[in-house]
Order: C-alpha cells, then structure tokens, then sequence
DNA sequence: CATAAATTCCCCATATATGGGGAGGGGCTA
DNA sequence: TAGCCCCTCCCCATATATGGGGAATTTATG
C-alpha cells in the first residue's frame, strides 16, 4: 500500500463520518494504516468545550482529565506557540510537572517519538493533531519525511469535520460590526484609553462610549474585556 | 509535468528561498506551473505588519492600500470567519462596498474564479493564500478537485517561509504566566467582574488585583483588556 | 422614498479599575 | 541554603468605565 493510497482511504473514510463515533473509529484505523502507536486529534478549545477522538486507553486519558494535565502538558503548551508541526523532542521537559508528566504518560504505553500539529480555526478553535511511536530516531525521522504532509492534510480535514458534526450550526451569519465598533474594539486590544482612542479617530469619547456600548449589545459581552475577546475570536476585527 | 512534480518542485523551491524577493520569484514560478491567472500569498498581520507576495498588477495593490480595501474585501472578511479554503462564488458580495469592489478587481484583471486559504498562526498571525482564475465553474472545479490538498500544503509551508524570514526572532521564549495568572485572564476574557472571578477561584479580591497587575506588567501590557488580548493571542491562555 | 442603521453629540450618578504602597509563608532551583 | 517566584492578604486615593436616559444628521438598504 502505497503513500497515495493510505491518504485516499482515510479521505474517503472521513467523507462517509457523520458522527463522533465514526471520527473514533477513524482515528483507530488511521493508526493502523500508517503503523503507528498512537494516533490523537485533540480539540483542546471548541466553543469552549473539548473534544477528543484518540487511541489512548480510557484510564490514561481518565487520568490527564483528572489532574487536568491540559494545563501543564508540554505539548499543549508548546502548540499554542508555534505553527509548525512540533517534534516532542523540541519541547521544553525540563521542569518538574512536565518531567514527572513524562514519566506518567510513558507508564501509560505512550511511544518515546511524536509530533504534534496545531489547527487553529474561526471562534478561537484550537485542536492537536498527534502521532507517537515506538522507534529510534532515525527511523523516526524516516517516517516524518515520508508522511509529514499526509499528516498535514489529516489534521486539516478531519478538524473541519469535527466540527462540522459538533457545531452544525457553527456557520451562522455573524454579528456584523459597524467600522467604527470595529475600530473602537481594535485600538481597545491595543491598550489604548477612550480618551486616547476618541483622539484617534477624532471624535468625542462621548460618541466612542456609544460605539463600546453597541458593539457590547450587538456581541452580548458583559463588558469591555468581553467584547473585545469575542469580537477577536470570532475574526470580527483584526489585531 | 504531473501533480506531484508541481508540488515537489515549489517544497524544493521554497527550500532555498531565504528572503522576501525570492518569496515573490516563487510565488509568480508557483502561478505558472499551476497554469492559473494569479498566486497570492498576503499575511493580514503578522505581529501587526502586513506582507504580501502575489501576482497582481502594482497599480491594483496600491489602489487596493489606498482604498484601505482590506477592511472591505470580502474574502478578507469571510476567510477570517472561516476555516476550509472558500470559494469566492460562495461569498456575499450583496453590499455595495463589496460589489465596488468586485467591479475594480474585474477592471484589474482578477479572475472571475477563485478560492482563498486562511492560515492562522500564533501571536494573531493570519494570512491568505489565493489562487484565481478565468474559466467556466465547470473548469474551475475540476481544478480545484485536482489541486487542493497542494494549495493546503503550499499555503502551510509558504506562511512558515515567510515567518522565519520576517520575524527571525519570533521563536524568542515567550513570558510564561502563573496559573493563576493565566486562571484570572481567562476569566476576564470570559467577560466575568474582578468580584465574580475571585469568587470563583476563592481568593479575596486584593489577591486577584495582585494577579492581574503581575499579569500586566510581564506582558508589558497598557491595561487590563490589553494583557487580556495579549495573553490570548501570544497563546498563553485559553479560552 | 421610507425605513433602518451608522455616526455624532450631551448629562448624571454609581460602580469598577488602577497605581502606589507593604507583608508573610511556601515551594522550586541553582 | 539562599534567592527567586508564587500565592495570599491589606490600605488609600484617584482615574476610568458603566448604566440610564435623550437627540440630531448623514448614509445605506429594500
């Protein structure tokens, strides 16, 4: 079976999913195609909730929950700051909580190679996409090189299916902001005071209060910080 | 020349780009051997700066800056609230700015076809890459069944380029927050009161300040709803 | 052309945030 | 073990934001 072929599989297998199940199952058999140990997609943040199809045991992922490892986990954290698929052995496991994590998370049969793919979409959607294997270096970087872009490819299009199944509705029409909301809630981002930002655009921080006030009905944020984090994450403004 | 040819040669390409000029050979190199009108890479903020490397006339991307249309184009506007590649037929283009719009990049020598790539990376990095054309639907969708999962790989791998190139120092350490630190602006980005989020976390108020102005002043933030965004888009926080 | 939305201006009173201090206990690391 | 950072608590005074009103002109939209 060649390269092509796995990826055409698991794209038509990914086109007949329609439900959460089906995404598991999925994650199982991409696994097993490509011959790995684990194969993970991760939704750390989906409209606030989480997600996750994977193949880890049920008592490790129990066990992450619980200690809420999502907070500490290195590769959670490095993800959040890079683009770039991320090899485990770049990471920072210096500290004790990421050390002691480690230890944990190999007692749980979790492989000594990995890499892990931030997805980052509309809403402040944020998912990992992650392989892990048993091997030695070199033949893990064999591996990368060959399915490194396959792997791209997965985690793009199964994130956009998850969230197709979880948020059906994730496609509604915006809330549209007025230019002026907008710039009000951009130069907000940046810092700057009513009065510093009334200047700007030149006109009274009386009217600038209108603007603010608006555009916290129109998003329903319970207040300034509110808006300008819902009004960013939903790409309303530009930073 | 098959498909994956045009692909193996942009990566190989781009492999040896090491400055903007070289971004832009391979940009327009990337027009031609895909066969279409225009190739555009345009990061919308890439730490506050834009960029763009693309095959459209000089006169159109002055007119398009002066005409501030970035905050008017509805690709812009839709790829921000999008995460799969979008086809320009499925935009709205019902409002007269956006119809303005459409006449002049007609006038322009845009074509008439076209789908746009968001790419989202940390510190609000956002950028798009574009492919357009001038053929019938029919024509268009067979390219676009050809050659999508290219255009993913080309717009993820073009982005990081461009990244290393312009922000060399990107990859600088990043300022890590508390937990609780990051605990209080997650909760402020919530929307929630001081009184509400120290509830919460069960601590008195003053302590909460204590957190918040700690927070400020290790992301150099102006204020509260700054450190907040900050936080938020230096992906030190989740929300 | 009629209606809606955007933009601009203003007042008053209260709630909330900020800036400047200070202080003690506990944990991790070099 | 010494130093640094984290977590927790407190005071005072001032600056800034919010909530509740009202109203005019211009610009879009159907």
């Amino acid at each position: 079976m060649d390269t092509v072929t796995k990826l055409e599989q698991f794209l038509s297998n990914l086109e007949s999913s329609n439900t959460p199940n089906d995404i598991q199952t999925l994650v199982t058999s991409l696994r097993d195609s490509y011959g790995v140990t684990n194969a993970v997609y991760h939704a750390v943040n989906l409209d606030g909730a989480p997600y996750a199809a994977l193949t880890y045991t049920p008592e490790w992922m129990d066990h992450y929950q619980e200690q809420k490892y999502v907070q500490v986990d290195p590769v959670v954290r490095g993800a959040l700051q890079q683009f770039h698929p991320m090899d485990w052995k770049r990471l920072d496991w210096s500290n004790r909580g990421s050390r002691n994590f480690l230890g944990e998370a190999n007692d749980a049969g979790i492989g000594n190679q990995g890499f892990s793919i931030p997805i980052r979409g509309p809403n402040g959607q944020f998912a990992l996409f992650t392989i892990n294997d048993n091997c030695t270096d070199q033949q893990w970087e064999v591996f990368r090189k060959e399915f490194l872009r396959d792997m791209l490819l997965i985690s793009h299009f199964i994130h956009n299916k998850v969230v197709k199944i979880m948020l059906p509705d994730g496609n509604r029409a915006q809330t549209p902001l007025s230019p002026r909301e907008a710039d009000t809630l951009k130069y907000l981002a940046h810092g700057m005071s009513r009065t510093n930002i009334a200047g700007k655009l030149e006109i009274s921080e009386h009217t600038l209060r209108v603007y603010i006030d608006s555009a916290r009905h129109k998003l329903g944020a319970l207040n300034t910080v509110h808006a300008v984090s819902l009004a960013y994450t939903k790409g309303l403004i530009l930073l």
